[in-house]
DNA sequence: GTCTATAGCCTGATAGAC
DNA sequence: GTCTATCAGGCTATAGAC
């Protein structure tokens, strides 16, 4: 129990975690642009202003660090996912579903290239969540949208490919961003563009989708298709 | 001009070619799995079924051979894309447009996550290209998509958010193919599961972004809202 | 707790035998 | 043309001084 006189307790653990916040940080950023090999632990120390044996002594090994960050941009993912029922306006689930994934996009671009980097590699350290639970949380989003299609509230789309299509249009905008920075010709997309984008995909989806408003609530969502 | 004694100019030609073809389309495979930095000659070299040193005989040096694996996926990118003008079918256009897109994420997987990885890293080697090339061709089609809007045979969406979103879509099943299998719980996508992608993205954009038909050829055109 | 020094391995590239 | 041997440098990880 007691300490050693080296540092207060409060001391060492604000250092603590605030060299940790560093490491992930700088980590997230190499790993995202390198992939997992391509990364070193020498920039990942550089980038977080700190000499390298501190990043393993803080993170253990190369591996234990990539796979904490795996797990931390997996914790944000879950974190955004509330559930729906059928008995949810499709429009509006499908409006939500999209602007939620966008600002994951806005907040946490290196992360999502993390993630998209570590499925350009083949997933080698994700296969089992997505064969386990993203699987699972797809096939439950999947039903409810066939539940929709039959009451005829939307076209009969296949639900997997529609989520697939939310999926890549919006990750697109932190993967690719330097794909999209360079053929707009600009230093950043604003927030503005990102507003408008995320009309525009909304948009697309629900008209595309046939998506009609329950008339309970016709006055409520009569808005949303022109979003 | 004499050759000497070794072998006869037919056969060395010919293991010439297929060495290089072999160590392309390793490097392609490796570099695409494991970004520029990550992937390794030895690597490349042993899926290539060759010594580490003709890698590097044949290719001159790792960056090399990356610029012109590169530059293959540019030249296949651009055997794709014919002109449109003003006066084409919208409807015909975006169908095709999505479909060669899809065919070319079948066909060269590889090379698409090798384009991927090079945009995720921040494109050091294509940043020409993007604010080239590139930016040129993404302008003529919007200044085209502009002018069906103006003249009313699609809703006025962004030309670009629009070519963004085709992108994003048809490339996700290259690029993200790792976890399309795994949700989807298969070990590949079929050529009918394709043509049924296609077939769905085709209809969410052309319903989506309210593209009609010019009256001339409704007969002809008729099918394609119903792809 | 923190950092320096270094071990052991793998990298891209080259020189030179055949 | 082809391949073995090797170099100098970077990598992850650890041992041990402070």
């Amino acid at each position: 129990m007691a300490k050693v006189d080296n540092t207060s307790e409060q001391e060492g653990g604000a250092i603590r975690r605030r060299n940790e916040r560093a490491i992930l940080a700088a980590a997230e950023r190499v790993f995202a642009r390198h992939g997992y090999r391509g990364a070193s632990l020498q920039e990942i120390a550089e980038q977080a202003g700190l000499p390298k044996s501190n990043v393993l002594y803080y993170m253990g090994s190369k591996r234990k660090l990539y796979v904490r960050l795996l797990e931390r941009m997996m914790e944000r993912w879950n974190a955004m996912l509330d559930d729906i029922s059928p008995e949810d306006d499709p429009a509006e689930v499908l409006s939500a579903f999209i602007r939620s994934k966008m600002q994951l996009s806005r907040t946490h671009p290196e992360g999502s290239r993390l993630f998209a980097s570590e499925i350009l590699g083949g997933a080698p350290f994700l296969q089992d969540y997505l064969k386990g639970e993203l699987r699972d949380w797809v096939e439950s989003r999947a039903a409810v949208f066939r539940e929709w299609a039959d009451r005829g509230l939307m076209d009969p789309v296949d639900p997997v490919w529609l989520i697939f299509l939310i999926w890549s249009t919006t990750q697109h905008y932190a993967d690719f961003e330097a794909q999209v920075l360079g053929i707009t010709g600009r230093d950043a997309l604003s927030d503005q563009d990102l507003e408008e984008i995320t009309e525009f995909l909304t948009r697309v989806v629900i008209k595309g989708c046939g998506v009609k408003h329950p008339a309970a609530r016709a006055e409520d969502s009569a808005t949303l298709t022109e979003r």
